[in-house]
DNA sequence: TTGTACGCGTTATCAC
DNA sequence: GTGATAACGCGTACAA
């Protein structure tokens, strides 16, 4: 009832008349066979139609060389970029990734790591941010987190603060009356925190006024709409004639900010200046391109997996050495400068 | 040198004074044990804090629950979006994912391939497109392609025909002097072909002037923006004062398209008429959100998982009967009117 | 350079 | 209802 029997090192074996032994060490070590004897394996191996069975081999000698993922999802451009990001280090490192798409209750994704775990994973990437830290520094299995609360655990961030910088610091230089920070609610463990403190540290540095809007948006378009419509009002009452500097903490919300400006003025007007944040494809394919901070989704996908390999090669170490306290690396982020700041630049379309 | 030794069903018996074979049933066959001698067992888990290794269940039994994936990119909303819905399905079907990021070279995709199957795969979802269906039915495994060339094989896709019958339909409701229908050399194989076979056949019954332009567009959003403005451009040209009824083979050109025209004009001029093609967030973020024809990406996912689970089951039987030809399911699109379209709609920044 | 024998942790088979 | 034993396919001391 079993699956016709796969050919195995043993037939090889008896094929070739060497021992099993030897066709092993044909895959693992060929420089210690003879060129002749590669050449004889090599052959009987097509003969065979052989077929590698990495399983039986990770129980052998317990190197699965999975590495598992929790992502909260891959509707939100910023994750599913970093998953591919993520997944493309297999042709530098040779990992394979198991994914799991959290779902914001703890417990489902506790069952999930646990999952992970039946598999043997060597490693673990969490984007999620419902279990902690301290919990999953408990599983004592190499773990980076990304843009997440990070205690405990080692993780590769972007540099938030200096995202929130370079954001004001680009208003600033357009010489705004007003400086407003729409955002949601937001806990200071959490990296994007930063950003907060970038707009701050900007503003009471060079003594510019300011506000910072806290709403919770929603996820979905109509809603985040509706929200953003309360924002715009405000700011026009409360702000007439005044240059405005808006910073944006996503460019989803940008956008929908941006949009709501063009449907009542046909474009933008030119008191307000905008940034976003995320360089998401949605910053260039606005109507009037985003400016916009970007983070290195590639630079931390990268790091997140080397950091986790290192952590998983010490580990294989005769006598490992655990880390005393977790690694946090930081990226810095860059600004891009589009037409929402750069007014003076005109879109080839109203040349022709 | 190994990890330190995990507790095994061996640990577990002899600490229970049960027997190895008795554990085991008490994972898949719990009912075969007496209520107390249950209770037993799973104190003993507890007490020895015991791990399940579904590696080594997998060399016993040979079911890996592993399902390969080979997808193009994730950039596109389309791929990261089913992904998503596929790793979802395993609430349902409880397979796991081992995803591999597709790079349009066939020689290293068939190394992702090999490397699925080293693991023992019980089944393969194709988004790639780059190796034919029959190569792929060479591998004697189940499979199940999505929107692809899929001739020797399973696959689901959106009825792309239908859609493109919608898209033009509703174009013609508007009674639009000229149909336009823009799209990228398409091979004739591919699903998405049928868009431009729906587009003629509803443009043939009814006898509307109509129009085909192909064009290589590019991947970056510049290179859209800048075959665009020729599109555009020669519209303007061969049918000024025209009522046009464009029809837009994806969502992200067709924002490029309507960019190009509030640009020009401020608002969408009343003698163009746009439908985008697969209801992406750009559709809805827009400045004026496009009608398009969506896909039912969570159908065509779960389907396709299902397909493949049934695959994967019939495999498991004593006497498996293989499909006699290749199944091919079709997901009915879905048409979505939104302002493009509908223009007496008015949005509801402008009310305030 | 090559072979022997055993371990990896579970499931399947066949007894009792 | 329970147990003994042989797979599953490969890696690895240790021996030759």
């Amino acid at each position: 009832m079993r699956r016709k029997k796969n050919v195995t090192f043993d037939d090889i074996a008896k094929y070739t008349n060497f021992s099993k032994t030897t066709i092993s060490r044909y895959f693992n070590n060929p420089d210690s066979l003879t060129l002749e004897n590669q050449e004889i394996i090599s052959k009987a191996l097509v003969d065979l139609d052989y077929k590698e069975n990495k399983v039986a081999r990770i129980l052998a000698n317990g190197n699965t060389e999975f590495i598992g993922i929790l992502i909260p999802n891959l509707h939100n451009h910023y994750y599913s970029e970093m998953l591919n990001q993520i997944l493309q280090t297999y042709e530098q490192f040779g990992y394979k990734f198991l994914v799991f798409i959290g779902n914001g209750h703890a417990d489902t994704e506790r069952q999930y790591i646990q999952e992970l775990l039946a598999y043997k994973i060597e490693g673990l990437i969490i984007l999620s941010d419902v279990i902690p830290s301290k919990e999953l520094a408990d599983l004592h299995l190499p773990i980076v987190t990304i843009e997440r609360e990070d205690q405990y655990v080692c993780s590769v961030n972007t540099d938030n603060y200096m995202g929130g910088v370079q954001a004001t610091s680009l208003l600033a230089s357009h010489n705004c009356d007003v400086f407003i920070h729409v955002n949601s609610p937001t806990a200071p463990e959490v990296p994007a925190y930063g950003r907060i403190n970038g707009f701050l540290s900007i503003c009471k540095e060079k003594k510019l006024p300011h506000r910072i809007i806290y709403k919770e948006f929603g996820n979905t378009y109509d809603s985040i709409r509706t929200n953003m419509i309360d924002v715009l009002n405000e700011l026009e009452r409360n702000y007439p004639n005044q240059k405005k500097g808006v910073f944006i903490s996503s460019d989803t919300h940008a956008n929908v900010f941006l949009n709501l400006l063009i449907q009542r003025y046909g474009s933008l007007p030119s008191d307000y200046y905008l940034v976003g944040f995320d360089d998401s494809p949605i910053s260039t394919e606005a109507v009037i391109p985003i400016s916009t901070v970007g983070q290195h989704i590639d630079q931390i996908a990268h790091e997140a997996v080397k950091l986790l390999v290192e952590q998983m090669n010490e580990r294989k170490k005769r006598k490992p050495i655990p880390l005393e306290k977790p690694i946090h690396k930081v990226i810095t982020p860059y600004l891009i400068r589009r037409e929402t700041t750069e007014k003076t630049k005109v879109s080839a379309a109203t040349d022709c």
